[in-house]
DNA sequence: TAGATTGTTAATCGATTAACAATC
DNA sequence: TAGATTGTTAATCGATTAACAATC
């Protein structure tokens, strides 16, 4: 699990000495980029199904993405498919997961152990996929000290030095929103760079540090949007448009 | 609470009896629909610091964009600002509010009361924001029963029943990735037309069926992405260019 | 070779951004 | 009126999609 920082230039498979053909990460497009946690999932399935090969509109369909959009963002990333057959299972996850760097061992600390806290705290995918989490954090001296899926709750002030000693470099954030810009600032001056923010506010970092936000309410207001928008829609039940006389 | 379907056609304001210039909810950008509830959140935070208006760069800033997106995002919604001074806070609140459906009551389930069913049970902004939880379920019986937030978890038996007797058309899922779909199914077959889906698989529903997916371990790994990305980089410590003779 | 399927091209579509005319 | 700020235009950018030449 501890491949270092040049890992993607191991030859597994004895092909590719030279990498000049295949785009560096940064001309990955993001959108490409936020879609190749779902084909990685879509691979680990097949190979549990035993499939050995596969083609892209099988893989798509697993991915539930069109068959033209994952061969453009599997381009991306290099040529691992053969044409007339498709692309070996095995191969592709490998280098997928080496691409979202997942074969490096990433450090996770969680500020905030409240209800959501607690659930990713206890949540079973970050260890299989390369996430330690090496520290949890909360205020709340009823909450400090209680030992969360084998882990003991540490007090806000061992923030820091947890930190740096762990070598964490993305921190999550469940902490109220009043909070979180302040945690948030602990963090990065810590040496977090990276930073998965569930508190409903807009954090502000510098230049170098990547945010990412998972906000419930925002989910749910937009599928009201929708919802709203399918009630309100000419020829669904009890429409009238603004200003028709009935 | 209870507006009924043509809410958005009430006259709060006295202006605007037809409104054949302001765009149909339909045409507007999705990019743009997922960034109102960040406009209206930071509209609630300028109303309780008691502001009563606010400029387009004032408001952009807050919510975490440029000002011109902002300004041209509105401008989807129809024309709420006074040029010269800008908008007022409360009547843009309202307006956003009422697009987003959040003036209707929206009926949810929740199904799957483990660590992150329980945390999403207890999460305060469902109430506050025009969200009403009526039915909680689970299958294990040992979590059949017990009280979560003032309501009882009840056996995936009733779910039908309750999905139809409460009304509800938005279902929460947080179960295991390998029942999702057939939960999804029934909650369909109910008449649930949106879906918020926090299990780790694709799931699959007729089209007039919303889907919205939260991945924590998606984004986790495309902040891995980037870290990798930044370490890799030109110029990073430690960086060395494949094929580079060092 | 014939059939199958990739990788890439080019057209289309949608989102972002800067600039500024309209107007309070 | 003069200053300020919106709402809109038009240019740019990035993402999606269908089609198909390349090739296994």
């Amino acid at each position: 699990m501890d491949d270092d920082v040049v890992g993607s230039a191991r030859l597994r498979t004895g092909r590719r000495l030279y990498e000049s053909a295949v785009t560096n990460p940064a001309d990955v497009p993001e959108a490409t980029v936020s879609r190749l946690p779902q084909y990685l999932r879509a691979l680990s399935a097949l190979a549990e199904a035993g499939l050995r090969t596969v083609s892209s509109e099988a893989l798509a369909e697993a991915a539930g993405v069109g068959s033209a959009k994952l061969r453009k963002d599997l381009s991306y990333l290099g040529s691992y498919g053969t044409r007339g057959v498709g692309y070996e299972v095995g191969e592709l996850h490998q280098h997928i997961a080496d691409r979202l760097g997942l074969t490096s061992s990433w450090r996770v600390v969680i500020v905030g152990i409240g209800n959501l806290g607690h659930a990713l705290a206890g949540y079973g995918g970050f260890a299989s996929r390369g996430f330690g989490v090496v520290g949890l954090f909360d205020v709340d001296p009823t909450v400090v000290g209680e030992v969360v899926s084998g882990m003991p709750v540490r007090p806000l002030d061992e923030l820091e030095a947890t930190v740096r000693e762990g070598g964490a470099t993305i921190g999550v954030l469940t902490v109220p929103a009043a909070v979180a810009q302040g945690v948030c600032d602990r963090l990065v001056a810590a040496g977090v760079t990276s930073v998965l923010n569930f508190a409903p506010t807009v954090i502000r970092v510098p230049e170098h540090v990547d945010v990412r936000k998972v906000d419930l309410a925002s989910e749910l207001q937009i599928l009201a949007f929708h919802a709203q928008r399918k009630a309100h829609a000419p020829g669904a039940p009890g429409h009238v448009r603004v200003g028709e006389v009935v």
